[in-house]
DNA sequence: CGGTCCGTTGAGTTTAATCAAGAAACGTGG
DNA sequence: CCACGTTTCTTGATTAAACTCAACGGACCG
């Protein structure tokens, strides 16, 4: 089976054969993580860099009142946190949302991948800039998108990165997100996300299932979402 | 002159004398900016790495409709994206908010910063987990709490930063902002920021003035951005 | 002294939240 | 295989929050 992790960081620099074995032998254990578990816990002294292989997460924070923001989506090959070793404590948690497949670097392991190979270095800080990048666009989305956009902007990235990683099957992409996480993540109620996406339903972008949506036209939702055309276009021509 | 910079690494890690010697050759050459101007325009091919000595600054996006979205601000010691010579090009803006005192690193001084001195990276690392912690706490912002909320929750976070690198005086702080630029800050109207600050102002946090707001009391709006009070409070004691 | 940028205020509208209730799918244990 | 509880989704009616539009005053600048 693919090592995912080991696939995006090829996307981000070119690895030598010695950087992949490298990187396989350092996620070599695998655990299984069953949908709705939490991986990491705020206030968790964090020590080893967890790595999803397989399956979906999220980052999010509780408020005392009782709400919850989602913060980020983390997909097959993505890591949580790299440097966290740096910091005394998560001020964060960490879901699953699917059943996954979750890999561990120990400190001692990532810091001598960060110090004594350079390609993996300079890859793994891409990606830390490109999430980097996603945050600014979720703050966008939420100051500055009514809950339509919102919904089809986080749409689209999601559709871009899992297509990036190449999770696309005949075009459509299986969101495995319930309203209630969807609302969570976009700041918006349950029940207004549920109208919303039978708003979108008409346009022929999503499909509606019971526990996930399947993006089934992105293009649609760019428009819908006001997200750069040019940009989507791009990134998809890159990636076919 | 304390260099700000410095002094805000050194709040990060121990740094040696040779350490600081370097950090200071390197950003000797300063330039002066005045209010208003863009420091960096997105799709800029980024190369140095700017360092604000003096000043304040916002990373913001423009949207098509022509809204505008502020992700951050920028004090005096913070740098505009340590590792952007990896990335294509400048995802975002930058925006000198009031005059600054602006130094450059070159491409090739920040890699030999970061593979030859521990220390450094050390510290930049531990600047750059901050500020994304900081934009995960925007996104909470804008995604759970009202309109009081968001302002008051923002002064906090303005309020601690300018604490730790020592821009309080007697208590109080002045933010260089327009309502304006408030509002672009946290996703609202300025006519609706503008009717926040006088519902906030009764409580005795703040201090309207023409282009700027001064933060009077902390701990009154710490209450109403129902900031963490225990973690204002560690933090205040801290730098006590 | 005129122009521009900010801030202020009010009235009316839009958007999303809240409250409430019920239907459909799913999981579990008997 | 069925009964039951739970979660998710759905819809309607009402309320609350923030936006829009519009107008005006004050401060600052050239």
């Amino acid at each position: 089976m693919v090592n995912r992790f080991v696939e995006k960081l090829r996307g981000f620099a070119p690895l030598t054969n010695q950087d992949v074995m490298l990187l396989e032998e350092v996620t070599k254990v695998v655990r299984p993580v069953s949908a709705g578990h939490d991986l990491i816990r705020e206030g968790d002294r964090p020590d080893p860099v967890f790595v999803i292989l397989e399956g979906w997460a999220c980052r999010y924070k509780l408020l005392p009142e009782g709400g919850r923001q989602i913060v980020a989506f983390l997909m097959p090959g993505d890591t949580c946190d790299i440097h966290v070793s740096v910091l005394a404590e998560m001020d964060h948690n960490i879901q699953v949302l699917t059943d996954a497949r979750v890999s561990t670097i120990g400190r001692a392991d990532m810091d001598r991948l960060l110090h004594e190979r350079p390609q993996i270095s300079r890859a793994l800080w891409s990606a830390q800039l490109v999430d980097e990048g996603t945050l600014r666009a979720w703050i966008v989305s939420m100051g500055r998108r009514d809950s339509a956009g919102r919904v089809a902007h986080l749409m689209c990235e999601l559709y871009i990165r899992a297509r990036n990683i190449g999770l696309i099957a005949d075009g459509e992409l299986l969101l495995p997100l319930t309203q209630i996480v969807l609302a969570d993540a976009v700041g918006l109620t349950p029940v207004h996300v549920n109208r919303v996406l039978r708003k979108l339903r008409p346009t022929g972008g999503i499909i509606i299932r019971r526990g996930s949506i399947v993006i089934s036209d992105p293009v649609v939702l760019a428009r819908v979402a006001g997200f750069d055309e040019n940009y989507l276009h791009r990134r998809l021509r890159n990636a076919a």
